[in-house]
DNA sequence: CTCTTAACTTGCATTTTGCAAGTGAATATC
DNA sequence: GATATTCACTTGCAAAATGCAAGTTAAGAG
């Protein structure tokens, strides 16, 4: 059961993604979920960050309960789970590829291809547009 | 003193940003400085969240240890310090600015004005050069 | 001097995180 | 159809982070 959560600190609109997101693996979740086409259980806990189990249970709960992704069993293995990103969790993209974008030009040791940040630079919303439709070739 | 952190989960350049400001605290000293033009200790107290002072102290001296914000004390009154955001802190504009639109869209309690999702959506990069320069006239 | 301000520190209770092991239901295998 | 395996969690507990209140130190004001 997704523990509902008290009242937020402020409704300032930054403050608000940051009391549904703000914690080491709620990002990393919706990236596996929007940019890697991860969607169930095993998938996440398979990233190489390494979340455990029960971490991973209570923030897809949360994410549910923001309704950021929905749940449901899937027909012909109702052992399986799909989770799937809503519409407000696919508005998430951009702040995941502003932040990727941050990092793969301020982490020295970056694991992104120079090829992402070029093509962030030469077009955004080309860059977009292409990781919105699953066609971005500039990923791993 | 800044404790040093450990090794980093990974370098994916989402979880870069996420090791150094995934957390419920960060984000908003990181609007204070870019957005409210805060540059002080208790200025960033002041805010409507209520960060507690050991809280405070522990991140600034993260942001200034990961090279994110100066700190250097005042000429004329040396009992403040004032904190500046370096060019890597100011790169995080854009990424606040994507949480702030998705907030102000998905929040339905959002204190963010009509015309920050409005100006934003006809006119993203003029947005944007505006907040930076400060002169923009859809926030608080 | 004494008082006040600014930027922290400290102590401690509460909450969250993280690891390892365990559970229960559904499916695959023998 | 009994047994093993897979899947998605739960549970227990130690360790770390958070949050509140009070205290400290250095500098400037009166």
């Amino acid at each position: 059961m997704g523990k509902v959560r008290g009242e937020l600190r402020s409704h300032c609109p930054i403050n608000f993604g940051i009391e549904i997101f703000g914690d080491r693996w709620t990002l990393l979740v919706l990236r596996d979920l929007l940019l890697q086409g991860k969607r169930r259980f095993g998938d996440f806990q398979a990233s190489e960050e390494g979340i455990s189990s029960n971490i991973l249970a209570e923030r897809l709960d949360r994410l549910t309960h923001y309704g950021l992704v929905t749940a449901e069993r899937v027909a012909g293995d109702r052992r399986q789970i799909r989770y799937e990103p809503t519409e407000a969790g696919r508005a998430l993209l951009p702040v995941l590829v502003e932040m990727a974008y941050w990092g793969a030009r301020h982490d020295p040791r970056t694991a992104a291809p120079k090829s992402f940040a070029l093509a962030y630079e030469a077009d955004r919303a080309g860059l977009l547009r292409s990781v919105e439709a699953g066609t971005n070739p500039s990923e791993g």
